[in-house]
DNA sequence: TAAATAGTGTCTCTTAGACAATATGGC
DNA sequence: GCCATATTGTCTAAGAGACACTATTTA
């Protein structure tokens, strides 16, 4: 039966890569768009993303490293797996599977021309599923940023204790007990001190600069008990 | 440049779905693996998959449903993405993507013919990459058993709140304050008892039964700074 | 020295774990 | 009634939040 349908061509279809790139800036979480430059939906703001180059990718993240590189400039930044969106609709092309990626970057001081940083909670319509994909994303991260020390990929290091305050503040949206996210933040054993060297920023005593250890700069750690905000 | 790349068809590849059964017996996590009846890898045990149809499934998802229908005779357990695998090596017949899927069932009392349920912590080697599949959603379940009402899709309902203890207990490898458990678990009010249903197991007490109220039947509880274990 | 934020000490409150007491069915 | 396990009550301990206090800088 079917034998119509078993030369191993009849099940290739297309497959490519999605990337959101998130940052945090303003206090607002937002996410990377680029205007597209061909059809379909050519002029629209979307995700960067491409095909998988079987010839030279190793895997989807090797693809996903390489639209990073070539559409953001940015080299291996925090990278991980979200999900993968596929169907006969979400893209015109034909029956479709896209391997999403989600990335978190410090606050770029100077984005690259046609790059568009847009706050995750306005965004427009998105073409493809993308809106799907920037929701699913959001959520991947505000739920890991309340047990875990991925926030601090937002940060440029080294970073003070209450800029980093702030930030797991403005991703979980509330206020978080101060005394005890250095106590977390101690416990965790994840940040040294950087000797001697304090950032001043107004009339008030200077707070102490931290930076990641080195065995701790492509890991996640688990808080225990999340940060109960 | 390029260009002789850029016709749509040398974009498309090998899509495949995995599925990861795993139930609970003998106080182990199991997994269903069925010996191949073609090749590649002809005649070893492996999990259960196959390709994507793009002229029925409507998504990856489907044909996960559709795999776990026929092979296993199931239908609609708990399911759930867990991660895509891809690259050129992983499969022999080129460069591949797989998108697995785990699914939890209570034991089945007869297995079908064929199937072989085996201890996810003695596992042979298993062909393609689906050692560490497996691997991944072991780790996935009992991590999501720590913070959520997972395990009881591998119960049978009605069951007791011991049972259930068990079950919890046996997944995360450790005891669990009975105390705390009934507590949590009163807490999640996802449970509902059975009007004058009782399991008697003994010469003692028997147990209230249990079933999950209509509402939790497709959906996760998430548990409050989770078990503690 | 006043203002302002960084950082610490300590008390309180919530919640998990220990353990003891009670409940109930089979024998 | 005895045994074994179910179920509940209550005390204790660990950890999170509140709040007050000290530290350190600029103006």
């Amino acid at each position: 039966m079917n034998s119509s349908k078993n030369s191993s061509n009849d099940h290739r279809l297309i497959c490519t890569v999605d990337i959101v790139l998130l940052t945090l800036r303003e206090g607002q979480l937002q996410v990377m768009l680029l205007k597209r430059d061909r059809e379909p939906f050519d002029g629209a703001l979307a995700l960067p993303g491409g095909y998988v180059h079987t010839d030279e990718d190793q895997g989807c993240e090797d693809a996903a490293q390489r639209v990073l590189l070539q559409k953001a400039g940015l080299q291996s930044p925090y990278l991980e797996q979200l999900a993968s969106f596929s169907g006969p609709a979400r893209d015109p092309r034909g029956w479709s599977v896209s391997v999403a990626y989600f990335a978190l970057v410090a606050a770029p001081e100077h984005g690259q021309p046609g790059q568009h940083w847009l706050p995750v909670d306005r965004l427009p319509q998105l073409p493809f599923d993308h809106g799907r994909i920037v929701a699913m994303a959001v959520e991947r991260v505000r739920n890991k940023s309340q047990y875990s020390s991925l926030p601090v990929y937002l940060c440029t290091e080294p970073f003070t204790l209450p800029e980093l305050h702030a930030i797991y503040a403005a991703l979980l949206g509330e206020a978080i007990n101060p005394v005890s996210f250095r106590r977390k933040m101690d416990e965790l054993g994840m940040l040294e001190p950087v000797p001697g060297a304090k950032r001043a920023d107004g009339a008030h005593r200077p707070a102490q600069l931290y930076r990641l250890k080195d065995e701790y700069r492509r890991t996640l750690r688990l808080v225990g008990r999340g940060l109960n905000a």
